[in-house]
DNA sequence: TGTACATCAGTGAACGCGCGTTCACTGATGTAC
DNA sequence: TGTACATCAGTGAACGCGCGTTCACTGATGTAC
């Protein structure tokens, strides 16, 4: 197999220095908006002389970009982990769900720059809402859905998501208070898109307690 | 009743030429984020000194702070107004929603603002949160809605308003298009919050064509 | 009503600093022999 | 394995421009007599 010809080389010290600078924007990012945050501050907190940051980055909305794109690898990945092994839709939905409380308790830094950056779009091309678009049409297709959700389902669902990480983020939910409120909006959304209410409840109630590994290990 | 002392006074030309710079920030701030519009841009588009911009506001942040302000009144007023008459709390929530998609609609600028700054927060002492806090209680106090939404539906009918804006705004909905998006989403949410299906459906109905006024003339 | 004066907003040139970007140089890493 | 050389990332001083803020001056508005 052919290796990517342009591609230069990995070099062990240049991953470092950039892995530092990716670093230390996520820090800063999360901290202020990207516009108040000077290269100087970025290089400083990563340890990095001025001019390495432009062996590395063409310009500085190069760089916010790749931040924005490693975040989204990240949660990206973690979506695709917790899911791979699912082929019911409804628990592909709430796992989903269940990933991103997640993140937003485990990597707090991410999350602030992921809102900020309103990553969370309604852009139905985007893979992580083309992803939810699968599973919803899939339940709409089985009928476990109401017409309602066909269209607009996408939309209450990636809603009641970004409120989500907003409200673990914003007023510092501890991971108990995390899963509660996780499963009073899992219960809330799923009986939106028509499922009835003893099955919503009785997932919700397997989000908190069943994939433990996920929110309450680490 | 004694007039405000420190308040100086009135004046109409002062007047116009703080208006003028509402009015082009307003539109400066809704094509690009504020860091990214610099003060000459902004007196440029209000046809006004460069030196005028200090007479009337201290610096650029308490500028951007006078243009949410002035957002936040406006769609605080509307809400107020719509909702003066009605004292059933599921109406006045459906009510709020529909001054939400009127505003995304008909002051797309001031919309997109509003959405840049997150205005939506899920803060609890912001005052339109307050509103729908109560006329959530009163819903859930009087066994409308189910328990999950004691807490949580706050946050679940703030997701469906804040997407609902960014819908109408992103994918440029037509009018007929963005009310059947919200008398869908309208249906969706009140079947979460724990409303059954046939009062869920007639008040999204209500919704679109009763105050029809409100979606359609203007 | 008219004139003189005070006040206050408007004006735009000038200032200066913060910050993104460049560049000549240095030192490290990897390769050829 | 050791030495010479090429390549490439790291370094930080220097640059220069964009932009927020200031200021001395002008012209308009409002008030006193």
């Amino acid at each position: 197999m052919p290796v990517e010809a342009s591609e230069p080389a990995p070099n062990a010290r240049s991953v470092r220095t950039r892995s530092a600078l990716i670093q230390a924007g996520l820090k800063l990012f999360a901290e202020r908006p990207i516009d108040a945050v000077p290269i100087d501050d970025i290089v400083a907190a990563a340890g990095v002389a001025k001019g390495s940051f432009f062996n590395h980055f063409d310009d500085k909305p190069r760089f916010a970009n790749a931040i924005a794109t490693e975040i989204r690898h990240d949660i990206e990945a973690r979506v695709a982990k917790a899911n791979c092994a699912t082929i019911d839709p409804l628990e592909r939905l709430t796992g989903g769900m269940v990933v991103v409380v997640d993140f937003a308790l485990s990597q707090r830094e991410r999350a602030i720059v992921m809102l900020r950056g309103a990553a969370f779009s309604t852009a139905k091309d985007h893979p992580l809402n083309a992803g939810l678009r699968n599973d919803i049409d899939a339940c709409v297709a089985g009928g476990l859905f109401n017409h309602e959700a066909r269209n607009t389902g996408l939309l209450l669902w990636l809603g009641a998501g970004q409120m989500l990480m907003a409200s673990v983020i914003k007023q510092r939910l501890s991971r108990v208070e995390a899963a509660e409120c996780m499963r009073e909006m899992i219960v809330m959304a799923l009986l939106g898109l028509g499922v009835d209410a003893a099955q919503a409840r009785h997932l919700a109630n397997g989000c908190v307690s069943a994939p433990a590994e996920q929110l309450e290990t680490r």
